[in-house]
DNA sequence: ACTGCCATGTGAAATGGTTCACAAGAAGTA
DNA sequence: TACTTCTTGTGAACCATTTCACATGGCAGT
């Protein structure tokens, strides 16, 4: 009984998937499947058919005894469930290496994530063009992602300046950051943060070669 | 001492948490502190001062009852724990917007993880020049790889092609992969796979601001 | 040496997440 | 209608991770 008000916490990990689960039913809408098993969606993202369907049972109902899921209508009520059944402006803030390759990064716009605003503190930059839009001056920023309604960013800083950065974003109404500076920045309880740690992989990587790997004991 | 025969199986989020551990640690040891408690690490990274205690302990007693642990000493430790103790030569396969961005990203390296060699099938791109490393036809990929001695690899191509680079790559004695590109990709299971899926972030974000942060819009 | 204080290391308890197992619904067949 | 097959949705069981709580050991001051 999903009661208005009674809202379970609903784990990470089951939002993760329901991306994953997105992702292959993307796939499946463009193979011409009508409908897919959670046996079927397990099976493509490596899970278990029983993972998908908890997962999805805490949102609601949305398959067919006997039949499985319809594609379309899977796929739309993930999109809602996610919010990516709208489009979301965002403002990119550090015009360096990352931050130059995630404007022209294709993967975001398909899920409804548009970079609208480019801002970088080098006098080198303000006023170039990426992709169509101009890198603005960090000193405008409050104005700008002000007036263009902004509430999410990506920060692609260095590390030693991007608590500074975070401080002024959510001054200027900021309440989603995705932070790719291997620091742990300090926000404000109703601002989300995430982060995206590119090298902690590298080392998952290398714990998994170095230990699990190695020299193969008799076991 | 060193625990042989009676691998537990760590955690994902311990490994992870290493990371952490160890950020704070390279941090701690330029503002020329000698010592850190548990609590201390702990609230760098908001996190619990059991919970680092019990993720150190998977691996050793490191600290000193009533002082904390000596900042040099554990970071070496888990330097060696994670395998970062050393040089990884690593190879990019796919020079393109994030690829580009990857060879010069300086996190990588200072970790250990080198990219000597790059990767790509664009005739455009073959031979060209990037921070001092020529990029080679992929097509000598299973040759060069081999000489070079290289069994780690990021990948930075297009979701399309990955599974036939990935099927390549393995064949090269390639052992670990860190895959950009957002597809389930099948590898052997001696061989290590680790997926950044960026767009999974921003979902999450997405997620947040949907559903835990209520409707704060008034457009 | 004694005392007070501090912070580790770790079993045990609590919490959270995953898998199991099965009742029940839907569609097709006779 | 009755029967078969298929697959969902979901409590309950199971397993993993986190937190608790405290005995233990080291250090400093007297």
């Amino acid at each position: 009984m999903p009661s208005s008000g009674s809202r379970k916490r609903i784990s990470e990990s089951t939002i993760h998937r329901l991306s994953l689960y997105y992702r292959t039913l993307s796939l499946l809408e463009k193979e011409n499947y009508e409908t897919v098993s959670s046996k079927e969606l397990a099976k493509r993202e490596k899970l278990t058919p029983a993972q998908v369907r908890k997962d999805l049972s805490f949102f609601g109902s949305f398959g067919t005894r006997g039949l499985g899921y319809n594609v379309n209508e899977l796929k739309s009520k993930i999109e809602s469930i996610l919010g990516i059944n709208r489009d979301w402006k965002v403002a990119l803030i550090g015009v360096g290496n990352i931050g130059s390759a995630l404007v022209s990064y294709k993967e975001f716009a398909k899920q409804g994530f548009h970079i609208v605003k480019l801002f970088d503190n080098d006098q080198r930059k303000i006023g170039s063009n990426h992709k169509g839009i101009t890198v603005s001056d960090i000193k405008d920023l409050d104005m700008e992602v002000k007036e263009a309604n902004i509430t999410m960013v990506i920060l692609a800083v260095p590390a030693t300046v991007a608590q500074y950065i975070v401080d002024d974003v959510v001054k200027a109404g900021v309440t989603a950051i995705l932070n790719f500076a291997p620091i742990n920045l300090r926000v404000p309880p109703f601002v989300h943060l995430r982060n995206e740690n590119m090298s902690m992989e590298l080392e998952y990587l290398s714990f998994a070669m170095v230990n699990n790997h190695a020299p193969k004991k008799s076991k």
